[in-house]
DNA sequence: CTGTTAGCGCATTCAT
DNA sequence: ATGAATGCGCTAACAG
């Protein structure tokens, strides 16, 4: 037992204490030789009596490990992104680790100046989530410092890439909406330009494209419109999606948020869900299942990614071989779906 | 401009490049001394041209400063911390400043752990957004390391606190309920005991009950209800409302999330918000706006928080006077509450 | 297995 | 104003 919080305790210190060299203690603690067993004890007690902290500072100047990873989100307070970070962190515990975050807000700029603040603080090891830092930008980052890439497009990097099957998911999703009878479905993804950062939103508009197709279901342009992966992005594309003259029973949202402001739209212009139009979202964001009604969706495995990212990363700095799953989402039903009549 | 990201140029190669000694160099990095003008152009060019990083660890070594601030969350994820979070960023940036997050996930154990990390890594300076730990521990950790407290109760460290007016946020929403004619209100609180880390929603039960008072209306005991501040306890909380048969015609949540249940438990029971019972809930959630109907609501400035907890823990850290504001929620008017007929 | 010796890269006296 | 010297606390060869 200490009282004092007041920590000049050095490695000299505790070396004295147990009558041995500084190294010896340096031993013990990293655990990188063998060391006789009395001294080993003697060290440990030390240790304890003195409350010793080792300084991080000093120990990652003489090793040149800092045993930080570092963290790039663009979406704090974000359901989904948590997940993943809360994962991240759970994955990280006890292995020695440590995080650093840094948020990149989704501007490019503060993302790349994010980086480099954590790539001068000498992170062993980077994980970014989502970000719209360009391929060649992290080709430079990747000889300086390993990475990996989770909630993000990823045509390049795909061997250090956490992801999920997108098209699995929004497959599931549609074909869902076929099985309860509708014909007519539309869906809202997002522009192809703006597709950069998350052909995730790519792939669920196909899986939307080949479940129509092995329903025999032709596709109607019409029916497919855009957002921009915000709530009031919805509010838009029901609006458009109703000026047409093309009939729909039935909206496949590329994510809740967009699905929540379809619904807004729908409601507003005097529809009702899912009697008159049933809908489906993606992400099962955590409000989904309060809402009225409560909204099917499509969930991915937030956390798991989280954990698989920390736990890739770890064998990537090992120099481990890599062997990442390809997360299978899931999907939720609840009742905004409706049997066409 | 450079080409190798691979960094090992220190101090001492651009004094040589510069034709000057590494403590010249080390000065008009820091800006610590006065140094001629010919000397001082010659290092800002050597350090543009082989691209120079200072090394952090040594420069904490050396100097016993980390220049990094730690931050303690407890709910990655959560659309209301994460505005604080962001707010912190943001009023860290162009400081000098960084960050470095751990999360407690509202665990005691975990919490702890993750402080001690924190002190490990020699941050000069805390800030603790929510969180569990004890008042004794934080004393024990202020004579170490500076703290603030942001969205957590604070009895003892009033001082180094950012506080919101809770009182005046819940009695605007109150009154509002009474001006639109309503009389029996019913109010979601959460139960005494556990509001350890949360007199916040003490003030907004507070200002629900001088409001009515106020305005002449007698409390009705059983119409105080308590939840979990989850969504799923609003659902409960309404449960147990409607089981008594006190009438109520309005429902004021302390936070929106069990506004999202309670709105959930009513449409269940046939009743329709706000035709049957209005409803205003606290936080303005970021799906408030696009739940059906738009939810009325007490929106927190949590960026702005978050931003004064920032240049507040500057300030700390440079022994400056502190002066924090209170800061006055808003009352955000949506579509969910109705005139009483 | 263990002690000794050098640094790691920088900040900071101390002289000059 | 500026260079030389010293040390921050620890790790990593190097001997023994």
């Amino acid at each position: 037992m200490d009282e004092q919080g007041n920590n000049k305790v050095t490695i000299l210190d505790i070396a004295k204490k147990a009558n041995v060299s500084p190294s010896t203690v340096s031993r013990v603690l990293r655990g990188t030789a063998r060391v006789n067993q009395s001294k080993h004890e003697a060290v440990i007690e030390a240790i304890e009596e003195l409350d010793y902290r080792p300084n991080v500072f000093a120990q990652s100047l003489a090793s040149g490990q800092s045993m930080t990873i570092g963290i790039v989100t663009q979406n704090l307070g974000d359901p989904f992104y948590g997940g993943i970070l809360l994962g991240i962190l759970q994955g990280l515990e006890n292995t020695g680790y440590s995080s650093i975050f840094a948020d990149g807000r989704w501007q490019l700029a503060v993302e790349e100046r994010t980086v480099e603040m954590l790539l001068d603080r000498r992170v062993d090891g980077l994980i970014l989530v989502g970000g719209l830092i360009a391929d060649v930008h992290l080709q430079k980052i990747a000889v300086q410092t390993p990475f990996i890439l989770v909630a993000r497009a990823t045509e390049k990097f795909k061997e250090q890439s956490i992801r999920v099957n997108n098209f699995k998911g929004a497959y599931d999703a549609t074909q869902y909406l076929i099985d309860m009878g509708h014909r007519n479905i539309a869906h809202i993804t997002t522009p192809a330009s703006s597709r950069v950062a998350s052909d995730d939103v790519t792939q669920r508009l196909l899986g939307y494209k080949q479940a129509l197709s092995d329903a025999g279901i032709a596709l109607m342009p019409e029916l497919v419109v855009e957002g921009n992966l915000l709530q009031q992005s919805g509010i838009l594309a029901v609006e458009r999606l109703l000026m047409q003259k093309r009939p729909f029973s039935a909206i496949f949202a590329a994510n809740d948020n967009m699905a929540f402001g379809a619904r807004l739209a729908l409601h507003r212009r005097g529809f009702r869900v899912p009697d008159d139009v049933s809908l489906i979202g993606f992400d099962d964001h955590y409000s989904a299942a309060y809402t009225i009604p409560p909204l099917t969706t499509v969930r991915q495995p937030a956390v798991e990614l989280g954990e698989t990212a920390a736990a890739t990363m770890i064998d990537l700095i090992n120099k481990k071989a890599l062997n990442i799953p390809l997360f299978e989402p899931e999907l939720i039903i609840r009742e905004s779906v409706a049997l066409l009549k």
